[in-house]
RNA sequence: GUGAGUGUAGCUCAGUUGGUUAGAGCAUCGGGUUGUGGUUCCGAGGGUCGUGGGUUCGAUUCCCAUCAUUCACCCCA
C-alpha cells in the first residue's frame, strides 16, 4: 500500500471542515482590518529564503525541501510565508510606488523535520504582512487582530513581547553580548556556534546551564535607543488600554533573522511541546535585503494545525434533503428529482430501493433535515412523501411544491 | 540528527505464562411480518496479530532486523 509521506497528512472529514472554518473566519477578520488575499507560489528560488530567513537559521540550514529542477534551477518548497509575499511585493514594484499594502495568506509550508505533536513536514499557516506602515500603532493593531482571531475561536493563549531594536541599537548591543560570551566557556556547543553566527539567539537556548549563565547577560531591552524605547513604551500603553495581557520576555528571539523592533509570540499550554501558536514582528530591513527600496514591514503567522485542535466548532445543525426510493419503479424518478433539487438544495440521493425504515435511518445518520421518499402510493397519486426529521412532521407534497421551497 | 514508546477487525483496544476454531465495544449490513429514524432486541460479514528472518515439535506471543507511527530533545508556527 502506498501511503502519504512521513509528516504529511491528508485533510478530510472533520479536519477539513475545521480547516475551512478556520481559514474563512480568519480571512473575514483580516479583511475587516484592511488586508487583502495574496497567494504566492509554493516553489521559490532557494536564494529567496537564504537571504530573508537567513542562512544561520535552522529552517534554511537544515530543514528545507531543496532540489535542482529540470532546468537546473536551485529551488525549494517554501518553509514559511513572509519571504514569498515580500518578493511579490517587490516584483510588483510596490516598493518603488511607496504604497501601503496589507496582505493575508494561507496555505501549506514545508520543513524537513522529525514529526511530532504539532510539527508536521507539510503544515499550514495563516499569516498577514503589512508594508510601508512604520507607525507603532500598526504593531498594536496587528496584535489586537491576532487576539481577536484567537478569541473568536475560543482559543486560550499567553502573549510574550519583546523589542529587538533597530540598526541604531542592535549592533552595539550585539558587540556587547559577544564580549560577554567570550568570557563564558561553560556554555553549550550550540551556543558557541551561535556566538559566531547569530549571537542573540543564545538567549533562547533551552539548556538550563546556559540560562543560568545568561541570567547575568546584558539585555537588549535595557540598551534600546531612545526611539525604540519610546515606541516600545507606546506599544505597551496601547495594549494596556485594550486590556491585552502580555508578559515582557527580554529573551524572546525569533528564529528568523529578518526581525527587528517589535517581536511577539502567542503560546498555548494545551497542545504539547510545540507550544507556539503564532509568532511575528517587524522586519523593516527585509525589503532592502531582497533588493527592494527601503520599506518597513510587519506581520505574523499562525500554525493552523496547532490551532485546529483548540478550535471550538459551532455544533452542526441538520441541513439538506435525503431522497430515497421504496420501490424499483421510483428509482429513476428519484434520480431525476434529486438532480433538479440540487440546483438550489443540498441533496443526497440513495440509489438503492430500501425500506422506509432504512431510508429514515440513513437520512438521520447523514444529518439531513428532511427525508423525501417515493413509493408505490406516491407514484399513484403523483406526490412525494416528506418528513422533517427535527419536528417529525410529515406530509405529501407535489414535486413542484418541493422544488419551489 | 538523538532518545524512548507503540504496531492484533474500518476505529478504540483486550488477549495468548509459546499450543489446535484470536475476542469485545463502536461502525457496517440484515432482521424483529402490512411503509416510520435518532434510544432497544436478535443476527451476519470482516483479521496471513506491521514486514522479513531466527529460536522451537509448534511463534500473533520470545530474540534480531526492518518499516511505519507516537511522544520528547532540538527547532519553530
Amino acid at each position: 500500500m502506498i501511503q502519504s509521506l512521513r509528516g504529511m497528512k491528508d485533510l478530510l472529514a472533520d479536519e477539513s471542515e475545521r480547516y475551512i472554518y478556520f481559514v474563512e473566519n480568519c480571512s473575514k477578520i483580516a479583511k475587516n482590518y484592511g488586508f487583502s488575499y495574496v497567494e504566492t507560489p509554493i516553489l521559490e528560488e532557494t536564494a529567496l529564503f537564504k537571504r530573508s530567513v537567513g542562512e544561520s537559521s535552522d529552517i534554511v540550514g537544515k530543514e528545507m525541501y531543496q532540489f535542482t529542477d529540470k532546468g537546473e534551477n536551485d529551488v525549494c518548497m517554501r518553509p514559511e510565508g513572509t519571504a514569498g509575499v515580500v518578493r511579490a511585493f517587490i516584483q510588483k514594484k510596490y516598493d518603488k510606488a511607496k504604497v501601503q499594502k496589507k496582505f493575508f495568506y494561507y496555505g501549506p509550508m514545508f520543513r524537513y523535520e522529525r514529526p511530532q505533536k504539532g510539527r508536521l513536514r507539510e503544515f499550514h499557516q495563516f499569516g498577514v504582512e503589512s508594508f510601508n506602515q512604520p507607525n507603532i500603532k500598526e504593531d498594536a493593531a496587528i496584535i489586537l487582530m491576532l487576539k481577536e482571531i484567537l478569541e473568536f475561536f475560543g482559543i486560550g493563549y499567553k502573549l510574550e513581547l519583546n523589542s529587538l531594536g533597530c540598526t541604531a541599537c542592535m549592533p552595539p548591543y550585539k558587540e556587547n553580548l559577544v564580549n560577554f560570551l567570550k568570557n563564558e566557556d561553560e556554555i553549550c556547543d550550540d551556543c558557541k556556534r551561535r556566538r559566531d553566527t547569530n549571537p542573540i539567539r543564545v538567549l533562547d537556548c533551552k539548556n538550563q546551564n546556559c540560562q543560568d549563565i545568561y541570567a547575568k547577560a546584558p539585555l537588549l531591552l535595557d540598551n534600546l535607543c531612545p526611539t525604540c524605547k519610546g515606541e516600545f513604551e507606546q506599544l505597551k500603553n496601547i495594549l494596556d488600554d485594550f486590556d491585552v495581557n502580555y508578559t515582557i520576555n527580554p529573551k524572546l528571539v525569533r528564529g528568523l533573522d529578518y526581525y527587528n523592533k517589535t517581536a511577539f509570540e502567542f503560546v498555548s499550554d494545551d497542545i504539547g511541546a510545540q507550544s507556539a501558536i503564532a509568532g511575528g514582528g517587524r522586519y523593516d530591513k527585509l525589503v532592502e535585503y531582497l533588493d527592494g527600496k527601503p520599506t518597513t514591514g510587519i506581520g505574523f503567522a499562525m500554525g493552523i494545525e496547532r490551532l485546529m485542535e483548540l478550535i471550538v466548532m459551532p455544533k452542526s445543525k441538520r441541513e439538506g434533503y435525503y431522497v430515497g426510493a421504496l420501490c424499483d419503479e421510483a428509482l429513476d424518478i428519484s434520480f431525476k428529482l434529486a438532480t433538479k433539487m440540487r440546483k438550489n438544495k443540498i441533496t443526497t440521493l440513495n440509489y438503492d430501493k430500501k425500506s422506509l425504515k432504512a431510508h429514515l435511518k440513513n437520512a438521520d445518520k447523514q444529518n439531513a433535515k428532511y427525508c423525501v421518499c417515493i413509493g408505490e402510493d406516491e407514484l399513484k397519486k403523483d406526490v412525494l412523501w416528506i418528513k422533517d426529521l427535527e419536528t417529525k412532521e410529515e406530509k405529501s407534497i407535489t414535486q413542484e411544491e418541493l422544488l419551489g421551497r
